[in-house]
DNA sequence: TTAAGTATGCTTTTT
DNA sequence: GCATACTTAA
């Protein structure tokens, strides 16, 4: 295509971001203002006119989609073959790199990736082995702990305070550094250490950091305001002695600071670069004026912002509707009724999408999308791949690969059952460190002293399998093999033959796995004219999430949470669920920063609307299993009344006084959950001293001053507010 | 060693 | 209200 013609259609901010090829440059693109069009058009730019060779480019986006998206149109458009871009999320892309140098970081190449299942069960396994207590370090408080010093590259090592003698950070620094050292034994690395290690060999190996250097001599970044100090530090590496460097993004969009993503990233660019030209992106080209005004109003109220204000010239009659109703059964209801009507006005069920704060507001909607026989699709929740069924099966599939796995070994060695139990699965791990040999290779003796005649047969027979499968997985396709794997369990049968209705789902997930490595298969043969072997499918689809496995075929209504929302686009959508304590929700109203983000949550859901917007906020909810009350949310008192229209109201509603004086409404009295009640001898939380029990309580809830004595035996005097009932 | 019964804790949000 | 993790009996 000539340039002429490959400008053409763009306005003159996108233009000018297709052009700025040298140097750094920051566009701060507003929702729907043509980013994904201007990003593939900078490719093609760079490839046509500046006849930069595909493999020298490098752009990261925030999902896979994302990145398949870019692929095809720019195929599409202008007959680039993909084949030699570099295109990917960062966790992607740092594991090619990482596949790429295994010389250089202390696993080989077939390790597997851990999920945050995985994670947690080695964390389990850690905590017995440390003899720590779950109560006092939970589980999941610890792993994000992990998670954060890993974005932010703190290595155990770096991690302890060495002047700092308490029980909390102690423990922690000791579970992170026995954590490190279990994934390495299993060659595994877990998301956080894709990135980690990645960042640490561009910054300790000189060569490597040059090779890359070289390679991508232009950069860009999509959704820069999500990125977290780890990755700033990857591109920052790569890019800092060229500088060409494209990064785009809104602050306004910026949804996962609580995975770790610095806002400062984007806030700052112009200082961390030299001689940056900012380009804004502010013509909205997705949604009616209504819809913009309308989010103008909401996002407004955050003070921590670059000020913008997006603009279009589409007019639009429907004003944003809001509606009130009794209970979270009531709401889906609605939706599902609402959605009727948009299908009977000649829309598909595919320009219909339900966005919620929690994935767990998804099963009203489903019952009453069942009711009214609306089809659906459930975006997130529990991954395909993440599905117990699938995990197992997956299991024996990177056993196969990668014999240090003992986390897929221990899943797999009793499944499907073969009476082989946890006493003996310790007695083959005590047997190989007897024997100082990985478990894989003391299994292959088949002498196991501690084992009694019964149980070695049992445990050979495994073995034998094990080993038939690795001599197959070398030379066969991985459809022939997981075919076979799973012919071989026998779990078709298996689930066929119980009477839990939910193991014919499972059966069906199974032969859907089956499909799916066919899938792979034949893509794979289209670019490679081969077929797959099993290792290169497992390193595919470990990255893979739920958004990638969409199916755009079929019409039918999507759910999803307004995080998994981002850069999508829909005609119609429902915001439900605007309750206080949801959102904002609960976790994030202690801090008004938590709430910005919250608010910025549903800034990013608005805008996905192409036609109209219907947000619903219902009186009463269940909350594990109680019914409890819940005021309107916050933000439906910031939207600007000009532009949004009452369905109906109710009595709270109409009653609902400014936030400041909620103590005047007449309704029943809200009791939640996560009040901080303090008691003596309660046992709480402190994120540096570590447990303690309360000895004193003076106030109340969080502004209670208390006394406690923490389990170092250290009595400190503490706000309640710092402190987390446990 | 397993199956059945019981207790617990879980819900933010995701690559 | 559900899924899991743990306990107990067979």
């Amino acid at each position: 295509m000539a340039l002429e013609n490959l400008l053409d259609g763009l306005n003159p901010a996108q233009k000018e971001v297709v052009t700025s090829t040298e140097g750094s440059v920051l566009v701060l693109a507003g929702a729907g203002s043509g980013k994904t069009r201007s990003i593939i058009y900078r490719t093609a730019y760079l490839i046509h006119h500046k006849h930069i060779n595909p493999w020298n480019i490098l752009t990261v986006t925030f999902t896979n989609k994302a990145a398949r998206e870019l692929r095809d149109r720019l195929q599409q458009y202008f007959g680039i073959s993909a084949h030699s871009l570099w295109f990917g999320t960062f966790h992607s892309i740092c594991t090619r790199i990482l596949r790429q140098e295994t010389e250089f970081i202390p696993f080989n190449s077939n390790f597997s990736i851990y999920d945050s299942a995985d994670q947690k069960a080695l964390l389990n396994k850690i905590y017995k082995k440390l003899n720590i207590d779950k109560k006092y370090f939970p589980v999941n408080k610890v792993k994000s702990v992990i998670s954060e010093q890993k974005s932010s590259l703190i290595l155990p090592k770096d991690f302890f305070d060495f002047n700092e003698e308490n029980m909390f950070t102690n423990n922690v620094y000791k579970i992170y550094q026995e954590y490190q050292k279990s994934l390495q034994a299993n060659n595994a690395l877990d998301f956080d250490d894709l990135l980690l290690y990645t960042a640490l060999l561009l910054h300790d190996n000189k060569l490597v950091l040059k090779k890359y250097r070289n390679l991508f001599r232009y950069v860009m970044i999509d959704e820069y305001q999500d990125t977290n100090y780890a990755q700033f530090k990857i591109i920052n590496l790569i890019a800092s002695q060229h500088q060409n460097l494209c990064v785009v993004g809104d602050d306004d969009q910026a949804i996962y600071t609580w995975r770790g993503a610095d806002i400062k990233n984007i806030l700052q660019f112009e200082k961390d670069y030299k001689n940056v030209k900012t380009i804004k992106l502010e013509r909205n080209y997705r949604s009616p004026a209504v819809i913009l005004n309308l989010a103008n109003s909401l996002i407004k109220n955050n003070q921590q912002r670059h000020a913008k204000e997006l603009w279009t010239d589409a007019e639009s009659e429907e004003k944003p509707l809001r509606y009130s109703l009794l209970n979270g059964a009531e709401e889906a209801k609605f939706v599902a009724e609402k959605i009727v009507e948009k299908k009977a006005a000649n829309f598909r069920y595919e320009d219909c999408v339900v966005l919620y704060r929690t994935n767990a507001q998804s099963r009203a909607f489903e019952k009453a999308f069942n009711l009214q026989n609306i089809p659906y699709q459930i975006v997130g929740g529990i991954n395909f791949y993440q599905r117990k069924e699938i995990k197992d099966i997956l299991a024996y599939l990177r056993f196969l690969i990668n014999s240090a796995d003992l986390e897929s070994f221990t899943r797999i060695i009793n499944f499907p059952s073969r009476k082989i139990g946890n006493v003996t699965v310790e007695k083959i791990y005590h047997n190989a460190s007897i024997e100082n040999r990985q478990v894989w290779d003391s299994l292959q003796t088949k002498k196991n002293p501690y084992l009694n005649r019964g149980t070695q047969d049992k445990v050979d027979k495994f073995t034998d399998l094990i080993q038939k499968f690795r001599l197959l997985a070398t030379e066969k396709p991985v459809t022939e093999i997981t075919a076979k794997l799973i012919k071989e369990l026998e779990l078709i049968e298996l689930f066929n033959a119980s009477d839990d209705p939910q193991d014919i789902a499972r059966m069906e997930n199974i032969k859907e796995f089956i499909s799916a490595t066919e899938e792979f298969s034949e893509l794979f043969e289209e670019e490679n004219e081969r077929k797959p072997l099993l290792t290169e499918y497992l390193q595919n689809i470990s990255l893979q999430t739920d958004l990638d496995t969409v199916n755009e075929d079929n019409d039918n209504v999507k759910l999803m949470t307004m995080h998994n929302a981002k850069g999508l686009e829909f005609e119609h959508v429902f915001v439900v669920g605007l309750e206080e304590e949801l959102l904002p929700h609960i976790r994030s109203m202690q801090d008004e920063r938590a709430i910005e983000e919250e608010r910025r949550l549903l800034y990013v859901a608005i805008t996905r609307a192409k036609s109209t917007v219907t947000l619903t906020y219902s009186e009463s909810r269940r909350i594990f299993g109680q019914i409890r009350y819940f005021l309107p949310s916050r933000f439906l008192h910031e939207l600007d009344e000009k532009y949004i229209q009452y369905g109906n109201s109710n009595f709270y509603d109409r009653f609902q006084p400014p936030k400041d004086s909620r103590s005047k409404i007449p309704r029943p009295e809200i009791v939640t959950e996560n009040q901080k009640h303090f008691k003596i001898g309660q046992e709480v939380l402190h994120p540096k001293f570590g447990v303690g029990k309360i000895l004193s309580v003076n106030g109340k809830d969080k502004n209670a001053k208390l006394t406690i004595s923490f389990s170092d035996g250290a009595l400190k005097k503490i706000l309640g507010n710092f402190v987390e009932t446990i």
